[in-house]
DNA sequence: AATAAGTTGTACATAAATGTATTAAATGAC
DNA sequence: GTCATTTAATACATTTATGTACAACTTATT
């Protein structure tokens, strides 16, 4: 039986207790809410032996995906998704850790460059094997047509959210 | 365009470092952390005015879609995917704010019955309104057949997660 | 130039979440 | 019955995240 049959459970009570209650969106953000609990569960427990959590291999992915390896504190936390505030911190630790290293920027003195090190490019590399291994495992399920209608379907879902 | 550009586009730079990273998978579960960012934040900030963060509200809907409006803290926990731990201290500030009530079982002295009273129960069908006009709004987008879809790609995800 | 207005990043206080250990009670072997 | 084992819940220490305020700097206005 499937992890989300209580929950399917739960909803048809509500429903039943809510009549007005809109079961369609709400299974889907549960079945969201699931699976992205899964998916991070999942990445922090493969990261621990590298001594980093899932927000710090989070940032380390942004700045390898980016041209130049350098991103500002502002770019990085609109990237990733974090608060400004919780950038401080966490680049704090990989500087400490010497994956990543801070440089004040010529052209606009306000602003802080944050680039990966050889250090963090090497770390990246190092857990990069596991992290695809671990993605291929996660969607293994899928056919390719499914996983092309499920990432349209999704890009369909989160394009309303930020219009809503 | 999409919010969800950039991340796509870091994830092609990605790929072209390192040839071997999985695209697909990649996308999914990274369209399943905005989607579920955005459902996230958006219902925080709607229970803000009730006094309520995400976390309480899912414990009180958990004992809402149960018959009896009853739970162990531990099947409370396991329902909203919170840690035990956890459990105590929301608990406790959903006690202090009268929403629930903890009561110790007879037929098992260790266990601890967690019940919604009438006050809690008053709560929620207060914020039931605007959380399902919420839902509404954030599913708007999808067809009856592609939510349908996607619900069912969304299952199939997770129950491979659930094996993998 | 002088001043106002807006950004960027960080510090600090507060709140929330997690991990580990502990207490209390039930269960099961003998 | 007694003792070891297991389970439920919680307390406490530690880690992690958030919100607010501020200092440094840039840009625009006059």
């Amino acid at each position: 039986m499937s992890s989300f049959a209580p929950t399917e459970q739960r909803l048809a009570i509500t429903c039943r207790r809510y009549p007005d209650f809109p079961r369609d969106p709400a299974i889907l953000v549960r079945l969201v809410k699931h699976i992205y609990k899964r998916v991070h569960d999942d990445t922090n427990a493969l990261l621990k032996p590298y001594g980093l959590n899932h927000p710090e291999y989070n940032l380390l992915m942004m700045l390898y995906g980016t041209e130049g390896y350098t991103l500002n504190p502002s770019q990085l936390a609109d990237a990733a998704g974090e608060k400004s505030a919780n950038i401080t911190r966490l680049t704090n630790e990989l500087c400490d850790k010497g994956l990543i290293e801070r440089t004040s920027s010529d052209e606009d003195r306000r602003k802080v460059t944050l680039t990966l090190t050889a250090k963090g490019l090497a770390m990246i590399e190092s857990f990069l094997p596991d992290i695809c291994s671990l993605l291929d495992r996660q969607a293994v399920g899928l056919q390719p047509r499914e996983s092309a209608q499920l990432e349209r379907l999704l890009k369909k879902f989160l394009d309303h959210l930020d219009r809503a």
